[in-house]
DNA sequence: AATGAATGAGTCTTCATTCAT
DNA sequence: AATGAATGAAGACTCATTCAT
C-alpha cells in the first residue's frame, strides 16, 4: 500500500521544529531533539500504514522505538503529532506553489511546467500518507481544515495567475486556476495510488498538454 | 460544512435493497423495511456530521429513533451500513458513467455534455458524505477499495471513450480519459465544498470549456 | 478499621434516587435501579476501605458484582458516585439537624438530648467512610465544599437555636451553637474512631453533661 | 480557602533536620540543607493547594525551582516528604500539650487558658494544610495514624488532667479531657476555615468561657 | 549536587457488540 | 420486531520513579 523506502527521502530537518505542543516551553538539547524527530517519523509511517484512526499512539511508539510515556512528554496526543506533521507539509507546499513557472505554450515553458510537476509528484508521493491522514481527521479537529486553505489558496492562486496571463476569453481566471489545480492533483493522486497503470513519462508528459493545451489553443 | 436539507432529496428507495446483511435471509414487512431505511439515511446524516470513525452506532440509533439493539438486527456491524450505503452510491454512478455523452465540439455537444455534467455535480453533492466516509474507512476494510474502483473504471473508460474520438496526436487516450475524470471529479469537489466561491452557471461553463478545449483544439 | 457489617443498617431507599448523571435522561426500570444501588453500596464499602483515591473503579464494580463499563452506565465517574452519597448523607443530617430538641436543664430535656445524640452518633458511624471521604474529595472538586455547607449551617443554627434559649451572658449565641456542634461532631469522632476506648451510655452522659452544664450552670 | 501569606510565618529551621530519608546517612553541606528547606517549604504550599493526592511530584519540584531528580535525592517518595511535615507538626504540638496551664476559675487561670487557645490557633492555622493533608494520606500508609496517635494522646492526656483537678461528680476525667480537646480542635478548625465568620478576641473568649464553664459551675 | 530525559505500570474511559425480556 | 441493560476488550493518558550525563 504504502511504499517504506521513499520514506528515507524524508529530511528530518524539514519536519521540525514544528510544534508548539508540550515542548513549547522547554528548550530540547540534543537528545531530546533526536527522540522528537524519531516520534515524527514513526508518525507518518504508522499513518501511512493504518490511517490515523487506525494508529495507536503504541505503533508509533514502537516504530520509534520509544516509550509509551516518552510520546506524552513531545505530544499532548496524536492529533498534536499530525498537526505538526501537517504544518511541515503545508510549509513545504506553499513554497512549492510559490515557484509555480510562468505558463507558456514555448518549449521553455514547457520544460519548466514538467519538471515543477515532477517536483509536485515527488513531494506528493512523499507526503501523501501525511495528506490522506489530514483529510481522515478533518472531522474530530478543525483546525485541520485551516492548515489546508492555506495551502489550496497559494497552489490555487499560482495556477490562476498563469490563466490570467493567457487569457482565454469567456473564462474566469480564478475558476480556471482551480480547475488546473484539481487536474493536476487528482491525477497525481491516481497515479500515485497506482488506480491508473501508466510510466511517469507518459503522466508528466500527458499532463503538461493538457494544461498549456487547454490554456493555449494551438491553432492560435 | 455539509448542508443538511440536500439530505431530503434522497430517495429511501435507491438506498434500499442493497444490502446483504442479517437481512439477506429473511423477508422483511413493512414495518421491518422502514426501520432500515431510517437506519440508513441516519447513517448518512450521522457520517456527514462526524464522519465514520466519529459516528458511535448509539448516535446512528439515536437519530433512526431506534433502539441500540435494533441496529444489529439490520447489519453486521458499522462497516456493513457504510457498505450498503456505498453500494448504492456506486450503483447510481456507474449508470451515470454510462450517460456520458459523445464529446464533440459542436453547440449540442457542448450543452449535452454541460448537462450531464450538472447532474455529476448535483450527485456528487447529495452523495458526498457517503464519499468521504468511505475514503475514511478504506483503511480498516479493503473490501471498500474494491467498490471504488468499479465506479472509477466506469467514469473513467467513458471519458477514454470521448477522448478516442478526439484522438489528440500523441495522447494516449486511456491516460487523458483519467486527466479528464479527474478533474471533473476534484473541480466539482472544490466547489461543493465551497473552496471556491463560484455559481453554479459559471462553474459548469468553465468546465465544459475546459474539457472540449483540451480535447479539441478550437483552431483545428 | 470499618465496620462492614454496620453497612447492614443502610436502608438502599435513603440513598435513592440521588444523581444526576448519565441516568438523569433516562427512566430506569428495575433492574437498573436495582443495579444502581448495588453500585451505590459498593462505593460505600469501597470508600470506606480505601478512602477515595485509593479506590479503583474496578474495586467498586468488583464489589457490586458489575462490569467494568455498567459503571459507567450510572456514573460520569467516581467524583459523580461520591457525590451522590454525598447528596444523600446532606439529606439525612439535614433532617436530624431539623429534630433537635429544645435544650433545656429538665430530666426532660436531658433526655430528649440524649437521644438525639444518640441518633446522631448512630447516623455518624453510618455514614463515616462518606464523611470522611468528602474531606478527601474536596481539593479536587469544590461541589463537595458546597454541600457541606449546607449541613453545617443547619445543624449550626440548631444548637445556636437552644443557646440562645439558655442565654449566658456574654456569649454569642450563634459562635456558642457553633462551639457545640464542634464538640459533638468531633467527640462522636473520637469515639466513632476508637481514639478514645468508652462505652457508649457514658460518652453519651459525658457529652449531654457537658452541653447543658456549659449551658445551663447548674448553680444557677 | 488557605491563606498563603501565613506560610510566611513558617520557621524553616523548625521544619528540618526531622527527616530520616535518603539523605539520613550523608552530611548536608550548606546548599543540600538550603534546596532540602525549599522542598519542604514547596510541600507545604502545593499540598495545600491541592492536596496529598492532587499534588505532583511535579508540582512540588516547580515550586521549590529544582529539578525533578533533585527530589529523590532528598525523599525517598512523596510519603516521605509528608512524613517529615508531620513529624515536625507533632513535635511543636507535643511541646504545645506540655504548654497547657492548670485549668482553674481564676482571673489568672482564665487569662492564662485563653492565651494557650490564642497559640494553639496559630498553631493550627499555620500547620492546618499539613494536617489536612495528614488524613488524607492516613489511608494509604498507616505509619501517619501512630503519629497522630502520639499528638492525641498529649493533648487529651493535658485536658484530662485539668478535668481531674475540677473533679466535677459522676464525669470520668478522661472521657471530659476528650471532649474539651474535641471542642478546642473543631472550633479552631471552624474558625481557621472562617466556616463562622467571628472575630479572634470572641472567639477565644467564647472557647475559653465554654471550657471553664463547663469544668467549673460558677454557681458553685 | 543537579538535571533533563526516559520509563512503564496502573487507571480511567469508551463503545461495538451481545443478551434477556 | 423491538428494547434497555450488560459486557469487556481496547486504548488513551498520567505520573511516580529511575537513569545517564
Amino acid at each position: 500500500m504504502y511504499d517504506d523506502e521513499s520514506l528515507l527521502e524524508l529530511d528530518p530537518v524539514r519536519l521540525w521544529p514544528v510544534t508548539g505542543g508540550p515542548t513549547a516551553e522547554r528548550a530540547l538539547r540534543t537528545r531530546g531533539r533526536n527522540t522528537m524527530n524519531r516520534l515524527l517519523r514513526a508518525g507518518i509511517v504508522c499513518f501511512a500504514r493504518k490511517g490515523f484512526h487506525g494508529t495507536r499512539v503504541d505503533d508509533i511508539v514502537k516504530e520509534a522505538e520509544a516509550s509509551h510515556g516518552t510520546f506524552y512528554l513531545y505530544f499532548a496526543n496524536k492529533d498534536e503529532l499530525l498537526e505538526a506533521l501537517a504544518r511541515a507539509v503545508t510549509a513545504e507546499l506553499t513554497v512549492l506553489a510559490g515557484s509555480l513557472p510562468k505558463l507558456e505554450p514555448t518549449s521553455t515553458g514547457r520544460e519548466s511546467l514538467r519538471a515543477w510537476l515532477a517536483e509536485f509528484a515527488d513531494m506528493y508521493r512523499l507526503y501523501r500518507p501525511i495528506l490522506r491522514v489530514w483529510t481522515e481527521a478533518e472531522n474530530d479537529n478543525n483546525s485541520f481544515g485551516q492548515i489546508g486553505n492555506t495551502v489550496f489558496q497559494a497552489l490555487s492562486s499560482a495556477f490562476a495567475e498563469g490563466a490570467r496571463v493567457a487569457a482565454s476569453p469567456g473564462v474566469d481566471p480564478e475558476v480556471a486556476g482551480t480547475a488546473l489545480l484539481a487536474l493536476v492533483e487528482r491525477f497525481t493522486y491516481f497515479t500515485a495510488t497506482n488506480q491508473i497503470r501508466v510510466d511517469v513519462p507518459t503522466s508528466l508528459d500527458t499532463l503538461t498538454s493538457v494544461i498549456l493545451g487547454s490554456l493555449f489553443p494551438p491553432g492560435d
